[in-house]
DNA sequence: TTTTCCGTGTAACAAATGTTACGAATCGCT
DNA sequence: AGCGATTCGTAACATTTGTTACACGGAAAA
């Protein structure tokens, strides 16, 4: 399983190797911080199974919803601070419940001398992560909330697979970093205009 | 001169040396192209002095402003490019009249294998970007335009190192999406409180 | 069943931002 | 000096987003 996962990025068999004996599977439930400020063990998550959540979150307590972790992904935020010995202000949730195979970072700048697919891999995943920030500044910048909701929606159906959403409207609010009434608000517009139907804790994308 | 700024990241001689043969210098004047979608020369651009700016610019033309680039400092967003032979939607700048080291592509992966400074550099770079988009996205989601046009004016008069902006009301409400009158009238409520002085084409800090 | 709590709908208003329009001041050029 | 172009100030208004308050209905708990 976890070969299978790792191959589909290239990885060397040696790689794969290593990568399965010094890391450890961890899963979590819904809801579960995979890591946070407090925790300093140095590991970067390699998501199995599941979904996870990216948040920044800052001095006064706000957070940001930085970018979602799919199967086969890592964290780029996590690497650089393995690298960096630095500290970075995130912090990773299981938004379902996951499977994650935790790689500790001792080996982390042996590998990229090593293994050519590994060099690929991290790149790549930097370059994810910064398309999805872009994505993020872009759609702040240049589009209201009726669209950002809308993208959310859908953004969040292709995550999880299901044309239904088990929400509140005050946690799509807080991901939104607005309130509940505006959401609210958006989302009978939506409905009238025949893009989504809603029940209690359930939105269906038509 | 280049070795100089070049051991500012502690760089190994023998990386100097490569860097040096295979790099050219470029100067530019303010207002020119260093990087643009049209040319596919796959270079990275490291600074030696001035300033440049990376946009980042859409299909329908629009564009943002996604970071600064100083002396010393070189764009991430070209590395991965070089490194993914994938296209970046990005644009660079010269803010000012500006000295360039021009580094072809065709080493970047064996020295991230060669030279450890090399590695340390490159996810430094990364680690940068990611703060500033970070940082850019915080401001976005929390912050009002009055706050980001002051913190504006500060970016510009740490990076210029100068108390007077030589900018049009035009050209801020540009680089900050919004429009002229929205900066006029921003920019007299922070003349009345004292924070600016303006006269035509130029602020000055207080 | 009754009570309480949670999720949602909606009104009324406030604040921030965007838009259009026009006049005044200043600069560069002839 | 005179003229046109650029830059800025400001009013008036529209739109978007945020806030407060309250009602309703269903779900969960007592």
């Amino acid at each position: 399983m976890i070969q299978d996962i790792l191959s589909i990025h290239g990885f060397e068999p040696g790689l794969i190797q290593e990568i399965e004996e010094i890391g450890y599977l961890k899963k979590v439930q819904s809801g579960d911080h995979i890591i946070d400020s407090n925790n300093h063990e140095k590991v970067i998550p390699f998501v199995l199974d599941g979904l996870l959540k990216v948040y920044r979150y800052r001095s006064d307590g706000s957070k940001i919803l930085l970018y979602y972790l799919e199967p086969a992904e890592t964290c780029s935020m996590s690497i650089t601070c393995c690298l960096e010995k630095k500290k970075a202000n995130i912090q990773v949730v299981a938004e379902e419940d996951s499977k994650i195979w935790m790689i500790p970072n001792s080996n982390l700048d042996r590998w990229l001398v090593k293994y050519p697919a590994f060099r690929r891999f991290i790149f790549s995943s930097y370059q994810l992560r910064y398309d999805e920030l872009i994505e993020t500044i872009d759609s702040l910048v240049f589009t209201n909330m009726e669209e950002r909701l809308f993208k959310y929606l859908l953004d969040t159906k292709q995550a999880t697979e299901s044309f239904e959403i088990h929400k509140t409207h005050q946690q799509i609010a807080d991901e939104l970093n607005t309130s509940r009434v505006v959401i609210s608000r958006l989302l009978k517009k939506l409905e009238l205009d025949d893009k989504i139907s809603q029940q209690r804790n359930r939105i269906e994308i038509l």
